[in-house]
DNA sequence: GTTAAAACCGAACGTTCGTGCTAAAATAAA
DNA sequence: TTTATTTTAGCACGAACGTTCGGTTTTAAC
């Protein structure tokens, strides 16, 4: 790897921590700079604009989302081990890799109402995560493990929300009474459709 | 009302629009005082710092909830009428109301991680809000509408859930899809507990 | 080892940020 | 109507913002 590409991947990084942490707005390319130990400008001749600078993070996540949780999982058997362990990683991903709580969550909220490539961005990487868990909703249908309720669309809405919830609760009250509740909500969403 | 009571609800007015459609954060002195037609200075005296105004704007908002969604609610009868009114006013609120979207839960994201009054005072906020709705699910098993299952705390999470799922999805997809997978969900609750 | 390219820095730009002052204008009280 | 108080505007401040540019250092290719 060049060293262009080694200290890009170090910046994004450094930037994708204190996104998780304070959100992708005040992600200031001064403060990021500091954080990686380089000169405002030097960081900034590595992206052309602080957009392209936030949709790279956010494609970083994304990465790093589909390496920590979706490419794992799909080492599990097809169906309903597959969903669970998936349902695992995720919340592992956003418990202790992402300290600062899961970056989707906090960009999809920030932006929902500020057009631009970003917004457009976040949107489609969110729909394209969305629509692994509809996949994985439906191979677990393939596999007789649900009935098929040809609600897969449905399912996946209680499943992200039940992700969302318990994101917020987090914060509101102790992780582990939040992740109680978000396991008990899946197990009901399971037994719902299960076989 | 004195002219000064009568500028500053104005001013909250405003801000809580502009709060709702880009989030707290990015409420600046300067913009909100465009916006209402005033002198920066002049908007700034009535708060004495961001901060303060930050955390009225969000008060400004606990008190717009209070008076459309909960007190309405509690003209239904007890139990499950009340509690059905309450998730229909809950949408209306922040579809139509709030034409952003629900400030809570953007206030509640961007202000996980970061420490200070403005923290502190919108967990408040929202713990009070999630009461709320606790207090409505207790009454419908006081009722008898939904049996005693001692989950009181669970349920009022699932709701919380389904509300931000549908929030986050209805910027996703359609607004008609993501309410109508917020019905159905809430219907499924409902139907789980229902004596 | 020489050379061309890539990476990086420092300084400065025009804006905007939150926050003080001081003074004028508008309101309320006497 | 005069007086006292509140409300608003104007101006300035230091800091941080994203961005540009010219020059120096480091890397990679020959």
């Amino acid at each position: 790897m060049s060293k262009g590409l080694e200290t890009k991947e170090n910046i994004l990084k450094s930037a994708l921590e204190l996104t998780s942490k304070f959100g992708l707005e005040s992600l200031s390319i001064g403060g990021l700079a500091k954080s990686v130990g380089m000169s405002k400008s030097g960081l900034f001749s590595h992206f052309k604009s602080k957009e392209t600078l936030q949709v790279k993070v956010m494609d970083y996540a994304a990465f790093k989302f589909t390496s920590k949780v979706i490419k794992p999982a799909i080492q599990e058997p097809r169906g309903l081990p597959r969903l669970e362990k998936m349902m695992r990683l995720w919340i592992e991903w956003s418990e202790n890799y992402m300290v600062g709580g899961c970056p989707f969550v906090s960009a999809i909220v920030e932006y929902d109402d500020r057009p631009g490539k970003v917004r457009d961005h976040i949107m489609h990487l969110q729909k394209t995560m969305i629509g692994s868990f509809e996949r994985a909703i439906q191979i677990s249908i393939d596999e007789n493990h649900l009935n098929d309720s040809e609600e897969v669309q449905f399912i996946a809405y209680r499943i992200y929300s039940n992700m969302i919830g318990y994101h917020v609760y987090s914060h509101l009250l102790s992780k582990d009474q939040a992740r109680a509740n978000f396991e008990k909500q899946f197990k009901e969403i399971v037994q719902t459709y299960k076989v």
